[in-house]
DNA sequence: TCGCTTATTGAGCATTTGATCAATCTTATT
DNA sequence: AATAAGATTGATCAAATGCTCAATAAGCGA
């Protein structure tokens, strides 16, 4: 969001002064600027290229990560860092909502969540690279949100179909692939999914006898 | 498949012996390597670890493309080609055949086309990079095969819900993650995939209203 | 078997790139 | 205002990398 403070003082600060910032701070700098760099141009991406946009010395990155793999590592962090609500999997299983309500809600939630240029493409990049963090993400979603998720379509299921752990991935894949086609393959798409996205939870509840519409 | 004869004569032929192809024939071998080297390790594999790969100098790349990017091209072409079977509009479309039929056949045929190792990777990374061939490749799929497919639908619908564009798209996207969870993440997924895509599909048909099963 | 065409090699060039470190300059403190 | 601490820089290194080219030798025809 901030690269620089940019004017303080002069109103046209000449760039490239040499501006001082406490540790913390100039460290996490780095770290935005990197997620937004290497989401760009993937994870080859020079670093002397992340270091102009900076606005700053090459040789400074090498002050704060001591290679540029542990840069690396502190984007995953950064980027991985709660895009998981703790509180969904209560959510989703609060039946005194109705299955329907708390499906949408999460949809609503999450792919606003993942739904942008930064964690789309740095999920699939790190995904591409074969980075632990992104298969740990995915066995972690699946325990927490989708497995837990098809215990309510099981519970609630009025037809004779009996949901499968596929079952729910699909869902899952076919709302993510939104996603994929705006960030990844940059291909025209709604600017609001939701529409999307209700009707695709209709359509699976309704597969299984649950129409609460 | 078949990277080098290997054995042709002597049962143990020291490796490295200086092999004359005919340019066809090694340009394609080329090719072929350049395919499986590319989508294991991105396209910021290095010319020299592909040239060992295939048991051949460095240099001799550059005798077959000017630049890596040439051979990326041709990387690009080998994979995109064929990718999408010409008769597939036309059998889509033939109403003599149930359209769950035709459904089936397709993403049965579909599937196997395009979840295999060298055409998912080359694929994400392709769009990762902003290839244009990937856009081209995703808006030749929409007209002659899923904006067709709408048409099939809306004429079999027998509920209200009238199909939309993006509801085509969420099918296909659902059943195309398969194959992204399988080659890009490589996380756990079934052998066969065709159960899936069956219950997929069903739902997707039953929510029109159309029920041939 | 000899000779010729040309596919292939090996050495090497110019840049690029990750990483290092002593010198410099900003800023908080006195 | 002077001082010290340490954040930042600029020059630089070594290895890696795309690419070139003269030299070499594999395989075909005579």
């Amino acid at each position: 969001m901030d690269i620089n403070g940019q004017a303080e003082g002069s109103v046209i600060e000449e760039r490239s002064a040499r501006r001082r910032l406490p540790p913390q701070e100039r460290r996490q700098q780095i770290i935005d600027g990197a997620v937004a760099f290497f989401a760009e141009v993937g994870f080859d991406g020079k670093t002397r290229d992340l270091a102009k946009r900076l606005g700053v010395t090459q040789s400074l990155l090498f002050n704060y990560f001591a290679t540029k793999d542990e840069l690396i590592e502190a984007v995953y962090e950064q980027v991985y860092l709660n895009r998981l609500a703790p509180d969904w999997p209560d959510r989703l299983t609060d039946r005194s909502v109705p299955l329907r309500g708390r499906l949408l809600a999460f949809y609503s939630e999450y792919s606003t969540l993942i739904f942008q240029y930064e964690w789309m493409r740095i999920f699939m990049s790190s995904g591409l690279s074969g980075a632990e963090l992104n298969r740990r993400y995915l066995k972690h979603l699946g325990d927490v949100i989708l497995r837990p998720l098809l215990g309510e379509i099981e519970f609630a299921a009025r037809s004779g179909e009996i949901p499968t752990m596929e079952d729910i991935w699909n869902l899952h894949g076919g709302i993510v692939y939104i996603g994929i086609r705006q960030h990844i393959y940059r291909t025209p798409c709604p600017d609001d999914p939701s529409v999307a996205i209700t009707r695709a939870v209709d359509r699976f509840l309704l597969a299984f006898g649950i129409d609460e519409a």
